[in-house]
DNA sequence: TGCATCTTTGACCATTTGGTCAAGACTACG
DNA sequence: CGTAGTCTTGACCAAATGGTCAAAGATGCA
């Protein structure tokens, strides 16, 4: 069932290649798009030693995917209940923001799936993430009512976070061609805006 | 080159079957995701038959993407430099998340296409598309020097309506996990949730 | 009704694709 | 060294897929 978890030297080292060279091919092309063949070209290994360190396509595709769970939350998680709450949620959009701008691949992964009806990430999602995602939920809530932050509803405050800061990510593509621009520096103009939107909303 | 148009009323009817067909398959499993074998099935109608009206698999895709790039800039052309700032705005905010409510298979259609790269649409957004946004970041930008709006950077104002709208198509299997949702009701709340945020951020 | 045109499809084809396998090459270690 | 285990790959396979074609079936109109 699950692929062996690497043991040798060379094994550590293929298993990161290969992965690497998914993530490239996944993300641009999405799971069906992918093929094993330009996966291994861009490892430069052959096709049968790809599936020498994983059983079949599916599992490079899920063992990205697990990779990504774990870290792609650590943002909310660290959303403080006892920081001050109009800044917790500030430098939670901005660290949203900056991972955008640093992992656009792994985030164009995860909108394949999900724009694609979250065929292999469903159970995940009404599980950890609408776990932690609802206790957030409460913390948000909690500083709603004691009147530290508007009164808006939590779960389309997230909603919107992750919206802004993943459509930099994600729909890259049409951001360039409409700022007809070829670097990453809308990224910080992005960042004032967006500081400044959640500030407004946010005040009391 | 381009697929006839249609002119008996078999073809008018099977024209618009197959793009219906089409639409359902490639919103929900992107372009090399799809095969002209489910199209014909959701079609009910033979694969030599598809083939018949449209000339090729691209050619079905193309024509679904060139109907969808006339309506989907509609609700932007609405916005009116002559209106009420604020009120213009918000209404195109509101009439962008009609649009994701009511035409979701276009709305993750279109995000399929930008996510791997716009590899069929780059040069519409460089173009047509770039062209409307310039003149409408024109207007807003006039109205923030008239101070009618708050001071805000235009492009990215249009980039977050865009974002926080389309999320609601595009990222509905997420939503509907987190949310425990089996209808259409949290449009309702979002509606309620994006006129406040942007009304909230363009007070001048 | 007869005939030209439009529509439909079963059979077929070449290519691509995920995956297998057996045999050879390389490593590590006693 | 030698050999047991690890790694690599050329050749191959079955299924899926986009697309063709000739021939049969409908349709419409004089």
């Amino acid at each position: 069932m699950r692929e062996k978890t690497p043991r040798t030297r060379i094994q550590k080292k293929n298993h990161q290649t290969i992965l690497e060279a998914a993530l490239n091919v996944f993300s641009q092309h999405g799971f069906r798009g992918a093929t094993l063949d330009q996966i291994a070209q861009e490892a430069a290994l052959s096709k049968p030693n790809l599936l020498y360190y994983f059983p079949s396509k599916v599992a490079i595709h899920r063992a990205l995917i697990d990779r990504l769970m774990t870290t792609w939350l650590d943002p909310l998680r660290e959303l403080d209940a006892h920081g001050d709450p109009i800044e917790e949620i500030l430098s939670y959009v901005l660290r949203k923001l900056s991972m955008a701008r640093e992992f656009p691949r792994e985030s164009r992964l995860f909108a394949n799936e999900i724009v694609q009806g979250a065929p292999n990430v469903g159970d995940k999602i009404s599980g950890d993430l609408k776990f932690l995602v609802d206790e957030k939920v409460g913390v948000i809530a909690g500083w709603s009512q004691a009147g530290k932050i508007a009164s808006i509803d939590p779960y389309h405050l997230i909603f919107s976070i992750w919206a802004t800061t993943q459509h930099y990510a994600d729909f890259d593509a049409q951001i360039r061609g409409i700022l007809a621009a070829d670097d990453d520096a809308h990224f910080d103009d992005a960042a004032v805006f967006l500081e400044r939107m959640f500030r407004q909303m946010l005040k009391p």
